[in-house]
RNA sequence: GGGCGCGUAGCUCAGUGGGAGAGCGCUCGCCUCACACGCGAGAGGUCGCUGGUUCGAACCCAGCCGCGCCCACCA
């Protein structure tokens, strides 16, 4: 009858991780493992800081996978008696949630403005206390353990005036600056946004060639533009100074067709004389690249689309209070009408539009701040270089961030939002006055904008700790030690942590930062609600637990994309599941005795206790590494078919007998370890089967979150056990296969002689597992049916009931001609002089080996 | 235009110089007193193609063919 504390265990025979999952969860809060005090030194402390999730979503893939990761080190940290803080918060996403609002208040029937900033922004807060702690919970349904008893948000008030504080701090450095410049203008939000927010779309448009007449009277010059409607901006035309059909118009003036200004023709190695007609109308307004060439050449800058998407009044009057797209219809039908439009023709190309809204990307020159980078960059590329920052892994990710951060350009930071950090600046008359605290006086107006969300999400591995006031949070925790996230904002947010990092608190914010898959749909696309292509992670948790989705995560995702396969979290299930029974046998069968390695009395015991210590070794090895994959599956293949398809089937009879206190020892031993190295990857089922573990030690046996991560030695590995173990698998599987091969029946004994030496204390086993009965060589009872080569020799078959003889001829022939062709390969291999004299000698030793023990294998074959 | 990555068993993926691996699926046999989310035994790949280096190549080099991603101011 087994106790009181075992009648879970003996009642279910299936693990049931619903049963499960909150009542350990709970276990963990109440000890408080998520929040640590802030005592320490980084160096001794682990500190993580999760990637804010935006403040009103949900937990989708990318979560799931990188809340498994962090998990999994937080974990593995803990148990290695580290005070750990995973640190917890939401990011307060600007244009995401402003557009969320803003689409919540037009059900409604209503537009922010009616609001008012005030009003709308207490929308916003109104918004975050009703959906902010969604992802929270879901997080906790997961297993991570974070603190989240210290949750963050970047729109807190302290960390709003950190935000400040490093606006001001960059102003005055002169990093920051304020300036009339060409920026990507996403008309859909109204908003300028940074070139990392901007994804070139393929599109296909319409190229019109357009002749502009010479003033001289001699002629025109033919120019390409697919905005026809930004020619009313042009200031100049540009072609290539080693252009010799154009070399004699430069410096002569063309007239702007509509308008009738004066185009001066400029040289600039920046036009391709092979494309198009080899001449370029230049309008800074419009254009990037044109916007580049007026500035080099001073040219004047005429914007004719105003941030309305309109037409501004410095276009002609019949054009002004035009959408773009209007204008450009107008303006093509009075170039056809003037005989000036010479040519059309479709054209396929690559366009910048907005990867928030969308739409196509308006280049305009505006009055924006901007952030320089160079120096910030400088000292970011330095710290991957003398190995303080590494990356896993290391490539191509390293090079990805160094080639970035060595082309860095200006950052435009302003936003025209009203949800966010609003920048620090306030402006009377011709003054402008930056500060973290409004101006004395009177007349102050403060600058509407807002910060680009990144630059708030930028400071959070120290902002969150309290920066910048000395806090003990932040002497305990900063430095962070990792910083876990998929690639694609390495740049948007990675780097500018590095950066601000460095600059700010003179230390890099974490030392490792692991890129981790993405995981795509099962078809391939992109994992994506819009696309009807995403998964809820959530879903599968209530599906298949946890753990499942846990291990199923990190067992395929590595370095590569991968597409979501459901499997994996079934092969998690299995493995919860398998663990489960694997500790009913045990626990409900061992005697009270203490784990205890040291109990092995028998080869099998010295086998597992050896390759767990080797197991140990390893999987601490990859979880250091970030190799997670590999760290779940050999886990899995360990456990599966070494302790429980092997050692457990191996320890069933001294385990059933009543004297079993060594076994038990090293049953409990096995279980604790294979608990231990497993947790990480799947807490709830592990710490479950930990509580049921018997108390025999003094006192409380405690949380398994908690306990001690096991450290590798030398002591315990034992090459001779392994390797006798080994043989006798090998010989368990001949035999059985030679029982499948000759149908003998399942339940049936058959009888043979074992003929083969290295089976001392084996034997029982070997004849058990093969539900073989194994006379002694010398036994003279019956015809040999044949000869099965096991390790170290044979079993000869002796007749029995079992099977039908018949079979056995027909298998040995088969095993006769498979060894020949084994011979032959082997002997080929060796006949080559070449192979023989240059390959390692231990390469050809053991081509030698296998020849011998081939042929020696054919002759007991042939023998009888 | 520049850069990076991928193409291995029916599917999803490991595997960076010495005789091809995992999970699922498939075949055969088993409800064997932990587990049928299980047990045992199997079948199944010219490692995209073509050359090269090497005694030896899925692995290194070159070219080619198919996918995918990132960066970039050719209208």
């Amino acid at each position: 009858m087994a106790p009181d504390r075992l009648k879970v265990l003996e009642a279910r025979t299936r693990y049931e991780p619903a049963d499960v999952e909150s009542r350990i969860f709970a276990r963990w809060w109440d000890a408080g493992i998520f929040h640590p005090e802030p005592e320490g030194t980084p160096e001794e402390n682990f500190s993580i800081a999760v990637p804010p999730p935006n403040v009103t979503g949900s937990l989708h893939m990318g979560h799931a996978l990188n809340g498994s990761i962090q998990d999994l080190c937080a974990r593995v940290a803990r148990m290695r008696g580290k005070r750990t803080k995973w640190i917890y918060g939401t990011d307060h996403a600007g244009i995401a949630v402003q557009r969320l609002v803003e689409k919540a208040l037009a059900e409604e029937g209503k537009a922010k403005e009616e609001l008012g900033r005030d009003g709308f922004i207490e929308r916003v807060w109104e918004w975050r206390r009703q959906h902010g702690s969604t992802i929270t919970e879901q997080f906790k349904r997961l297993g991570a353990s974070l603190d989240y008893e210290d949750e963050r948000f970047t729109m807190d008030d302290d960390y709003q005036r950190a935000v400040a504080g490093v606006f001001v701090h960059l102003y005055e450095k002169g990093l920051i600056y304020r300036d009339y410049y060409m920026v990507n203008w996403d008309p859909g939000l109204g908003t300028a946004i940074s070139d990392l927010e901007v994804e070139q779309r393929t599109v296909e448009d319409t190229l019109y060639s357009i002749d502009y007449p010479l003033e001289s009277g001699s002629g025109s010059i033919t120019v390409a533009t697919v905005r026809p409607e930004t020619m009313l901006a042009d200031t100049a035309i540009a072609v290539n100074p080693d252009d010799e059909r154009y070399s004699r118009l430069v410096g002569e003036t063309a007239i702007l067709p509509l308008v009738g200004r004066r185009l001066p023709v400029i040289a600039d190695e920046h036009v391709d004389p092979e494309f198009g007609t080899g001449a370029l109308k230049i309008t800074p307004g419009h254009d990037p690249a044109d916007f580049e060439i007026g500035r080099k050449h001073g040219l004047e800058e005429v914007s004719v689309i105003g941030e309305d998407g309109r037409m501004t009044d410095a276009a002609p009057e019949r054009f002004r209070g035009m959408e773009a797209d209007e204008a450009r219809a107008a303006v093509v039908a009075e170039l056809r009408d003037e005989g000036l439009v010479s040519a059309t023709e479709a054209y396929v190309h690559d366009v910048p539009h907005s990867h928030r809204s969308g739409r196509r990307i308006e280049p305009l020159i505006s009055l924006q701040w901007f952030c320089d980078m160079n120096d910030l960059a400088r000292p970011a590329m330095e710290v991957v270089r003398d190995g303080r920052l590494r990356f896993h892994p290391e490539r191509p990710w390293t090079d990805v961030y160094t080639n970035w951060l060595e082309n860095i350009r200006p950052w435009c930071i302003s936003r025209q939002l009203w949800w966010g950090h609003q920048l620090p600046v306030w402006y009377r008359g011709g003054e402008t006055y930056v500060g973290v605290e409004a101006p004395e006086g009177d007349g102050w107006e403060r600058d509407p904008d807002v910060l680009d969300t990144w630059f708030s999400s930028g400071l959070w591995p120290f902002a969150t700790l309290g920066w910048p006031e000395d806090t003990p949070a932040l002497r305990a925790f900063y430095p962070t030690d990792v910083l876990s996230t998929a690639r694609d904002i390495i740049f948007l947010w990675v780097a500018r942590m590095v950066m601000f990092g460095i600059e700010l608190t003179d230390d890099v914010p974490f030392s490792d930062v692991n890129i981790h898959s993405v995981i795509q749909a099962p078809d391939g696309r992109r994992m994506s609600k819009s696309l009807g292509t995403g998964m809820d992670p959530l879903e599968l948790i209530d599906r298949h637990g946890a753990d499942a989705l846990r291990f199923g995560l990190l067992a395929m995702s590595s370095a590569q994309d991968v597409r979501f396969n459901e499997e994996r979290v079934k092969q998690g299930r299995d493995l919860a599941n398998k663990l489960w029974n694997a500790s009913r046998l045990i626990l409900l069968r061992v005697s009270d005795v203490e784990p205890d390695a040291g109990a092995a009395a028998t080869v099998e015991d010295r086998w597992i206790v050896s390759r767990l210590e080797r197991l140990t070794g390893r999987v601490t090895e990859l979880y250091d590494s970030f190799r997670f994959s590999h760290a779940s599956l050999d886990l899995y293949g360990a456990f599966w078919s070494e302790l429980c398809d092997w050692y457990l089937e191996l320890a069933k009879p001294r385990l059933y007998e009543q004297d079993n206190e060594a076994v038990s020892a090293v049953l409990l031993w096995a279980l604790e370890r294979t608990l231990r190295l497993l947790h990480p990857v799947m807490p709830f089922v592990t710490e479950e089967i930990w509580s049921l573990m018997p108390e025999a030690r003094e006192g409380e046996r405690g949380l398994l979150a908690t306990a001690d991560w096991p450290v590798a030695g030398e002591a315990l590995i034992d090459e001779r056990a392994e390797a006798e173990v080994e043989r006798l698998m090998e010989a368990v599987t001949s035999l059985r296969r030679y029982r499948d091969e000759v149908s003998a029946k399942p339940s049936a004994i058959v009888r043979g002689r074992l003929v083969a030496d290295g089976y001392e204390g084996l034997r029982e086993h070997l004849a058990r597992l093969a539900r073989f009965e194994l006379l002694d060589e010398d036994a003279s009872d019956g015809d040999v049916l044949a000869t099965v080569p096991i390790p170290g020799g044979g079993v000869q078959v002796l007749p029995s009931d079992a099977f039908d003889p018949a079979e056995a001829e027909r298998r040995r022939s088969a095993r006769r001609a498979q060894l020949v062709a084994e011979i032959e390969r082997a002997e080929h291999k060796l006949s080559n002089e070449q192979f023989v004299e240059r390959a390692p000698a231990e390469v050809v030793a053991e081509e030698r080996r296998k020849l011998e023990e081939y042929r020696e294998a054919l002759r007991r074959l042939g023998a009888e």
